[in-house]
DNA sequence: TGCCAATGTTAACACCGTTAACTTTAAGCA
DNA sequence: TGCTTAAAGTTAACGGTGTTAACATTGGCA
């Protein structure tokens, strides 16, 4: 079963793997059906034995992407509550960098509509959750406030998806220096941004 | 210089506001040139005589965009710091709330990349620089610990923007109450996520 | 072995952005 | 006032897209 022209048995996979190739390169709008099967070698409609739209297979393409994030969301260490949620915060955005184009598509919005793709709806959230469980563990740890838990995971999610957004995109005037900005950003939300002049101000702690 | 088919004069104007019509409805994916101008009376090519691309019109109605948030930012009462501060992050995602498509396009990054257009990018700084300048009154105030200015707007910036993204997408499980959800939010990175239980522990201080 | 479902094929439709070549009109100057 | 010129419109056409219909091939199973 395999290369008579007819039913070379590999197109779904080849497909997929040349529109990530696409996507990488020259970002999701560039990806198009009749493209892919030209250099795959095979004819236009073919594809649609096997994606029943473009957008689903963008869609592939976004689930694979949730997935790897979700993997090295949880290759964290979490040796102390401070350590683990910094080092998530690290990741993600080091993610959104090493893949933008494949980020964008992820959360693009535009490109694929929230309710359409079940199956990416549900590899969003298997990523959302390690985040979510790690500041559940700060918070049993008693490292982090008892506010509520979907409260300090919106907080989160919105400050380390902004900051990949805006820095993959280029705004961010002066931004310098990238890593120590993730990770500043990070130290500031967890020891807030308000100056207490009154009396203990021990600012910079490292160590709960 | 009026209506005689040729010349009707106002062809700009109005392919601007069909355009950003389309945009509101449909999202920037269903701008086609072609249909605007059918639906103008005039030809496609007419077009070009006042865009150079469809991009081009893509970056005026984004750069209307800018301004639109940079007048709604600078329409919040500074009164204390603290509630400037806040009332700016409201007002940020209330203007994404309010015109969701208009608020993607405008940091779509795939749609418009970030050099191509220096108005647009002098109009993104525009909106940027009013939420800089109102943090840098919270620090000269002493209300904001004195961290780099450019740091404390990034984390500030990257908050409102993630959660802007994040609810018009519909992404943030449990979203319930969007209001309070901003507001909780913008405390939260005001005042640390840390428990502070050694001593002093003045949690939720409402003045400084 | 023969049939059927899976998986390919070509042809075609209706769009799209964009350019070339041409035409009409408004405006300014002799 | 009349002529010229540049601005602003026109049609025709090129190459590209997603998608469907109708048809062809093939591998696997009864």
């Amino acid at each position: 079963m395999a290369r008579t022209a007819y039913h070379h048995g590999d197109l779904h996979q080849q497909a997929h793997q040349q529109a990530l190739a696409v996507l990488r390169l020259e970002g999701d709008g560039a990806i198009s059906l009749r493209a892919i099967a030209k250099q795959i070698g095979v004819s236009a409609p073919a594809l649609y034995r096997h994606y029943t739209d473009r957008e689903s297979l963008l869609a592939e393409l976004a689930i694979g992407g949730f997935a790897a994030l979700r993997q090295q969301l949880l290759s964290v260490e979490q040796h102390t509550p401070r350590a683990a949620l910094i080092g998530i915060g690290l990741a993600y955005v080091a993610f959104a960098q090493s893949e933008p184009n494949l980020y964008r598509l992820m959360f693009g919005g535009r490109v694929l509509p929230k309710g359409a793709h079940p199956r990416l709806d549900q590899a969003g959230l298997g990523a959302f959750n390690v985040l979510q469980d790690t500041i559940a563990r700060g918070q049993r740890a008693g490292y982090l406030k008892p506010a509520p838990l979907a409260l300090m995971t919106a907080t989160a999610w919105s400050l380390v998806h902004g900051l990949s957004q805006l820095t993959i995109d280029g705004h961010l005037p002066n931004a310098d220096a990238e890593p120590q900005l993730a990770e500043g950003i990070t130290s500031l939300l967890l020891e807030g941004a308000i100056a207490h002049t009154d009396a203990h101000t021990d600012n910079n702690e490292d160590t709960p």
